[in-house]
RNA sequence: GCCGGAAUGGCGGAAUUGGUAGACGCAGCGGAUUCAAAAUCCGCCGGUGGUGACACUGUGCGAGUUCGAGUCUCGCUUCCGGCACCA
């Protein structure tokens, strides 16, 4: 063994033994308990950042963990290799986007590999790769041929000047983000699957996962938005066309003193027509950003808009108005307001001074103070015709039934899910397989003639629009119907597609008999614990539930969700450095750019850009980001600290569900860690590897050492199994180091118990910082790879104590400690801490009232 | 506006079931070693008072429950995340 610890020659030798033994190859061993553990796979931007490093190494410390207890572990790694970035930096770069990510993900494989991962390469998949896409391709055409797949109109963000559509994020303040041009609205078909058969099943399952983060359940309950209520129309006065509204609150029905519709409502649009100031008033609703939260606090406006509407109990006339907090694309567009009973309502009604009429009491009998706010709370109804008396869930009943008998309503759930609109009009992305035919219309591409293959050597023109929508090569075919001539779609899949279902591809990433083979599928899946970040709280992680129940309902999978535990890991902050520009703006500067000046507290004083010795300011901890300079490279810190340092650091800084802020004095301390590990194996081994038991006759000191070991053990052990909690499992360890270090016992018996807390820390360490773990553990003497050892066993027996410290306290404040036996009655324990010196001088001139004894922690005295 | 989560030394964080607040690490201060420095090792390290033993005080703010509250309850403040003006 070397006495100085290396990591520059260590880490790349090891990872060759794992790479040459084909350590983390698995296969399907029914003998054996399997644990699928996976970290959400990288979009192959060119390099790795460090929230990858903290996501893969969290994935990785539950995965070598889990091996170690026995486990049959799946971690396999891939690429999210569809994208916008590669069409950008082929526009940029003038080059092919497939090149860019083949050329991203092989310097990306790279970068993993130096960080030491158990994975399991065998099985890598690049989603881009036809022989990935191709079975979505396939189960596409499954789906559309279920019915759950359909085509309907859909507003693009069009870019007038490029002639093409923009996605989101390429539109900045409304504007395309090449051109600067206004973006228009337009109305394209597109394609989408029908999640909102499968909204109740989502639902419901989610309120059912123990292992998610209650955080990521209720968002995705949110999303969906389940409401139950009543539909109902509303005759309009002087023709015959009718108005749906959808009402949660159908109990305050006789309360209706207006019609709400959104500005975009068609008849909000045809009255406009003939009236200006509603046409104005549409118009200036356009500019009004809906589904942000700053709306909330928004005036309430609207516009009547002439038409009277029928109520369809009373028969009464009450106005519809055009306002803007109701939204076209919620329910029907239009609601009913009762302003004495919903807030939104009732502040509209004091703008425009329409009647507020109660139908509402509370049930204490008190009369709410309307003219101050809407009544929103259920009660009792009055002034309700048929229906005073009755509660409000009782009305809901006799109303909804009334409404049901005479044809006018009828209840209904509403989802705010919205079906999911897969159609891209991108080029780099999964080609959706269908084909248009004059004649037959739509025609899926059939089974054989799968994959439809994207063509990769294409070339980019400045306006970043489709290149396969520009190559007849590509888009003319035939009709697989009629032989006819036909067209092909030119649209890609939202790469959402991909990533709904790689989990299950990894079971089985070579199969070519179908997308998934059930037998190895069903043997790994579900994931058993899934590791990303909480961005994808809802889209991927709705999206991948869903695609697990239409493989489910497909017969690929056997079970219900494709994630039993989900970890989602906090961000990667760090400090920010900046000056003011004379120009306006900040100029950002790396942290290890700057010197940080502190006074002899330790308080940071000032900080000076190194460059130039000039002052800079502080702007806070934040997340890495380009915009404020402050990420840190980690191909950087592997070169310069090791990956097990880094692994190390990232563990410890905090838990991985809280945000972790970087210090590059915290990796110097992590660093410093494993060298004095290091040396104390070192100085151990040199005298020879102990031989003694360490379960022999133990004198004090050598008892004490033991029980620490497996304390420490218990500890470890529940907060890697259960608690998740790394940050405290490295804590233990550095503790347990510090104790071997003041152990100086050079007996054979202490050599033993020495040898014995070694070997433990190595253990338990290994997940985390598992190259000199390796190292240490064949220099501890022993042959097999510590990669095959078992996580330490906790010897209970270690753990008795003889005697126990206890706290006494008098009225709740610590007075003294005792010496007790372990074996203590209640009465000695309570004689003992009344006996204390300092105890006793509390205690002068008061009564004692009572004196409680907490088993092995504490005695409280209460006295007066 | 609504729904989550959080707030603990100079900093990151620990305290798992209501039982010694500040583990572990970083930074800082003092010392050893060194010609010197780096590295390493030892000691100190919430605040106030005291030579000290120790005392008082202290977990965002204000109340409460309890023998005992960082932890539970109620009411606020600030920050972070999410969102749906959802009828």
């Amino acid at each position: 063994m070397q006495e100085q610890y290396n990591h520059k020659a260590l880490e790349p030798e090891i990872q060759q033994f794992w790479e040459q033994n084909r350590t983390f190859a698995v296969t399907e061993n029914p003998d054996k308990e399997k644990y699928y553990c996976l970290s959400m796979f990288p979009y192959p931007s060119g390099v790795l950042h460090m929230g990858h490093v903290r996501n893969y190494t969290i994935g990785d410390v539950i995965a070598r963990f889990q091996r170690m207890r026995g486990k049959n572990v799946l971690q396999p790694m891939g690429w999210d290799a569809f994208g916008l970035p590669a069409e950008n930096a082929a526009i940029k770069n003038h080059t092919a986007p497939a090149a860019w990510t083949y050329k991203n993900i092989d310097y990306m494989r790279g970068q993993l590999k130096s960080m030491g991962l158990g994975l399991d390469w065998s099985r890598e998949i690049a989603t881009c790769k036809p022989e990935y896409y191709r079975w979505e391709q396939w189960f596409f055409i499954q789906l559309y041929e279920k019915g759950l797949v359909y085509r309907k109109k859909s507003t693009v963000n069009w870019d007038p000047v490029d002639q093409t559509v923009l996605a989101n994020e390429q539109v900045i303040d409304g504007r395309g983000w090449r051109s600067g041009a206004l973006i228009e609205q337009r109305e394209i078909d597109q394609w989408f699957l029908k999640i909102t058969a499968y909204a109740d099943e989502l639902l419901e399952e989610i309120r059912n996962l123990p292992g998610w983060p209650q955080q990521v359940r209720t968002m995705q309950e949110n999303w969906i938005g389940r409401s139950e209520g009543v539909e109902l129309e509303f005759a309009l006065a002087g023709s015959n066309s009718k108005l749906t509204v959808f009402t949660t609150r159908p109990d305050t029905l006789m309360g209706v003193t207006y019609i709400a519709v959104a500005a975009q409502h068609p008849l909000a649009l045809k009255a406009a027509e003939a009236n200006p100031q509603l046409a104005a008033f549409i118009e200036e609703c356009k500019q009004v950003k809906v589904a942000e939260a700053d709306m909330a606090t928004l005036e309430k406006k609207g516009v009547a808009t002439g038409e009277v509407a029928i109520h369809p109990v009373t028969g009464e006339s009450v106005p519809v108005m055009a306002a803007n907090f109701v939204l076209m694309s919620y329910g029907s567009g239009a609601v009913m307001a009762v302003p004495a009973h919903d807030q939104r309502d009732w502040e509209f009604a004091q703008v425009y001074g329409l009647p507020i009429v109660q139908v509402i009491a509370p049930e204490d009998g008190s009369s709410p103070d309307l003219s101050a706010a809407a009544f929103t709370d259920k009660g009792v109804l009055v002034n309700s015709g048929e229906f005073t008396g009755l509660n409000s869930t009782d009305a809901f009943e006799a109303i909804a039934n009334w409404l049901t008998e005479k044809g006018k309503g009828r209840r209904r759930v509403n989802f705010r899910l919205r079906d999911w609109g897969v159609s891209r009009q991108r080029y780099w992305g999964c080609p959706i397989p269908v084909i248009y035919c004059d004649d037959c219309g739509v025609v899926p591409v059939p089974e054989k003639d799968l994959p439809v293959v994207l063509p990769e050597a294409v070339t980019f023109d400045e306006t970043g629009g489709s290149p396969i929508k520009r190559m007849p090569e590509f888009y003319q075919t035939v009709c697989p119907c009629c032989g006819k001539p036909a067209t092909r779609e030119t649209d890609t899949f939202d790469t959402f597609f991909e990533s709904s279902w790689y989990y299950a591809r990894y079971t089985c990433p070579g199969y070519g008999e179908g997308m998934l083979n059930p037998q190895a599928a069903n043997y790994w899946l579900p994931v058993d614990q899934y590791i990303g970040g909480i961005e994808h709280a809802i889209l991927h992680l709705l999206y991948s539930r869903f695609f697990h129940k239409l493989m489910r309902d497909s017969g690929l999978v056997e079970s219900d969700e494709p994630f039993t535990n989900l970890l989602t890991q906090g961000m990667v902050l760090a400090e920010t450095f900046y000056r003011d520009k004379p120009e306006g703006g900040q100029e950002w500067f790396p942290p290890n750019a700057v010197s940080v000046e502190r006074d002899d507290k330790g308080r940071v004083s000032s900080a000076a850009l190194l460059a130039d010795g000039q002052p800079v300011l502080p702007g806070g901890v934040t997340k890495m980001s380009k915009s404020k300079n402050n990420g840190v490279d980690p191909q950087e810190m592997i070169e310069r600290y090791g990956a097990d340092t880094l692994r190390l650091f990232s563990m410890f800084a905090a838990p991985p569900d809280q945000s972790m802020e970087w210090s590059d004095s915290g990796v110097e301390g992590a660093q410093r860690f494993l060298r004095r590990l290091w040396k104390q194996v070192f100085d151990h081994v040199s005298s020879g590897v102990a031989e003694a038991s360490a379960t022999g006759k133990l004198d004090d000191a050598q008892q004490a050492l033991r029980r620490k070991v497996h304390q420490t053990v218990q500890k470890v052990s529940d907060d890697m199994a259960r608690r998740h909690t790394f940050n405290t499992a490295v804590a233990a360890n550095m503790e347990l180091l510090n104790e071997i270090g003041r152990f100086t016992d050079e007996s054979a018996q202490g050599r033993a118990v020495r040898q014995e807390a070694l070997e433990m820390a190595v253990l338990m360490l290994a997940p985390i910082t598992p190259h000199i773990c390796h190292e240490l553990w064949r220099a501890l003497g022993h042959e097999d790879a510590i990669i095959d050892a078992v996580w330490p066993e906790v010897d209970d027996s270690a753990l008795v104590q003889n005697t126990l410290e206890l706290i006494v306290q008098v009225n709740g404040k610590v007075r003294g400690k005792v010496q007790v036996s372990a074996n203590a009655s209640e009465e000695g324990v309570k004689a003992a801490a009344l006996m204390n010196e300092n105890v006793q001088k509390f205690l002068e001139g008061v009564t004692v009232q009572k004196v409680i004894v907490v088993k092995g922690r504490l005695v409280n005295i209460v006295a007066n």
